[in-house]
DNA sequence: ATAAATTTGTGCGTATGTATC
DNA sequence: GGATACATACGCACAAATTTA
């Protein structure tokens, strides 16, 4: 391994990642010394300066400590991990979803028992107020962070704050979306897939107007709205963009009402309608009734993520299962591993894969 | 303040000194610029180098941060003046309930402004769950807790726990429910007077045959049912046992199917039933409508908190309202002024008054 | 026991790069 | 573009701690 005077990366950045390369590797081990100052100067030809920067970054972060007089040597785990505080901190878009909780008991499940304990950011679908809350968990020195992200279809204005995060060495997860710039630790649905489902369902019903509602700068959301792109090309049926309504709102001021009347004012209206989530499909329920239809007879709707408002409404909700409370486990169990292991392993990505959950609010077409 | 060289002392050590200095005698601001390097190294004459080893390490330890391009600013480390750790703790019954998300919505929304974190316990119904937590959250030094109790209307075997708070002089809010025993601050609902406008609205459209169910180890639930039984008594109606069925288990078992299949199979069936909460009552209505019974035509039903499944079921559901994100709001402005006061304040105990939320789900009785 | 060698710690000077206003 | 601020990088010198010949 050489320095690239050429690279990018500053010297002692690359200087850093060889040594850290070589802890992980287990080539120098806990309380082992490694090479003096002069050496690493002499073998990758910079300056002690330079040396003394990566090193110094390396103690501060907890990877080596030093010993006047004797050398450098390698921190074992044990102290690597010793000043942790045992907290992870959860960074959601609204606490107030549905979804939240169900994420939150998931976590809390596998964590508490290994004694952390969860400190909640709520970013209110607020990008600033996710970078404070970014801010904050890194000075109350979390071991990790499990975030879903806000706006996460727009370009992250917080990127900075999740790079930040890697060069500290805090772990995280993301939850539901992921920015593909920065290679993390991710578990989501596949929602290509999921919207692929339930169109493909709609489609097999003999539909062949279908309205989509769907919100443009929710990553999870626009992936839906592909998935039916897809199955409306898979089965041939022509996209019409006066059937797409999207916005960006927040939910709880979601115009899910005005774009159920657009959709239902033009000359061929839907005869279904795949919305987001459950939660716009409910409201589209009201208004398409209060419009005089009946679901399932006049029109089928599909919803997303299998929320308790689909089981408990009149007609039972057809909808994707979102494995809520699986997943909150899951972004669980990778934290705790990524922490344990001192944020040494790879990024660990899982994809589930939705179902639909086939109830009443669907019916062939007449 | 000068650096002396003839100090033992390092001249990096004695800049760091003087830095936090300024930092802690608030004569520099969180936020606020502090010199340049190369004003210090004017201001007191020493190098660059020595400065930015200096600031290196204050930035390190979270004193300071720096920009590139803009300068080197004051960190608003929170817990830096005071012994504080600016987290509150929030320890629930159900994390996964539809009130948690609102209350912590409303905490947050008061107390993340002034710099304080949540964290969360979720005791899942079990006391020996909610002691850990309370244990876990003195260890942790919170700055105060906010508690909805488990099991509340049992004796609490969580008593010394609370007492312990009490010694420490860790001020608490309890959320909903309140122990007699503690002359604690509380932020609750007049459940009795909820109870009693549900079934007093009942009774006035002629009801006489009114069901009730319950959770019997649940303060606020069982205070509902005393308003149910003074709403009877003012309304000189015979108190049936028959007409009241209770549980414990925790609500995502609930054997509301049940209960209700049993109301109506007595020989007098209820005209009209009253559930704890709206969550119940959902369950009641998918049971009493596969019974073949329409709501409101053959059977009214009351619930209880306004939740959002209230709005959202097939036939709105009357019920009391219950000021969640309000509660939780005013919980956090208590807890704060406890915080700020030193804990000397009088405990503080806010009552709110419970308004019922009329829809379509009662009728006047044939 | 001492001196020499090694290793980290402190400190200075200088130069150039990059970000921001 | 120019001024300013922090970032990276090189080279040198000496001090303090420790080991070893």
């Amino acid at each position: 391994m050489k320095i690239d005077p050429q690279s990018p990366l500053p010297k002692y950045h690359q200087l850093k990642e060889i040594i850290k390369d070589s802890i992980k590797k287990s080539i120098v081990k806990p309380n082992e010394r490694i090479r003096s100052e002069n050496e690493l100067v002499k073998i990758y030809k910079i300056s002690r300066h330079t040396v003394r920067q990566a090193i110094g970054d390396l103690v501060n972060e907890g990877w080596l400590y030093r010993e006047p007089g004797i050398g450098t040597f390698c921190a074992d785990r044990l102290s690597r991990t010793s000043g942790k505080t045992f907290i992870i901190g959860v960074i959601s878009v609204v606490v107030s979803s549905y979804i939240f909780p169900r994420i939150i008991h998931g976590i809390d499940n596998v964590v508490h028992p290994k004694g952390y304990s969860i400190v909640v950011g709520n970013a209110n679908h607020n990008p600033e107020k996710e970078a404070a809350h970014l801010q904050d968990m890194i000075n109350r020195n979390v071991d990790g962070l499990i975030i879903e992200p806000t706006k996460s279809a727009l370009p992250s204005p917080n990127i900075k704050y999740f790079q930040k995060l890697k060069e500290k060495g805090i772990p995280f997860v993301m939850i539901d979306s992921y920015l593909d710039e920065l290679n993390s630790s991710y578990v989501c649905v596949d929602d290509v897939l999921g919207g692929y489902l339930a169109t493909e369902y709609l489609l097999e019903l003999g539909h062949r107007r279908i309205g989509v509602i769907y919100k443009s700068d929710h990553l999870p959301s626009t992936k839906r709205f592909q998935g039916y792109k897809k199955a409306l090309k898979k089965y041939k049926v022509d996209y019409s963009e006066e059937l797409v309504k999207s916005f960006t709102l927040p939910e709880d001021k979601n115009p899910t009402s005005s774009l159920i009347k657009e959709l239902f004012k033009i000359k061929k209206p839907p005869t279904a309608i795949f919305c987001y989530n459950d939660q716009i499909a409910l409201q589209a329920y009201k208004t398409i009734t209060k419009l005089g239809l009946k679901i399932p007879h006049d029109v089928s709707l599909v919803g997303f993520d299998d929320s308790d408002l689909a089981i408990l409404s009149e007609i039972p909700l057809t909808t994707v299962a979102h494995p809520k409370g699986r997943m909150g486990k899951k972004a669980g169990k990778m934290l705790l591993q990524l922490i344990e292991s001192g944020n040494t392993s790879r990024p660990q990505q899982f994809v589930y894969k939705p179902r639909l959950t086939i109830r009443d609010s669907c019916k062939p077409i007449r």
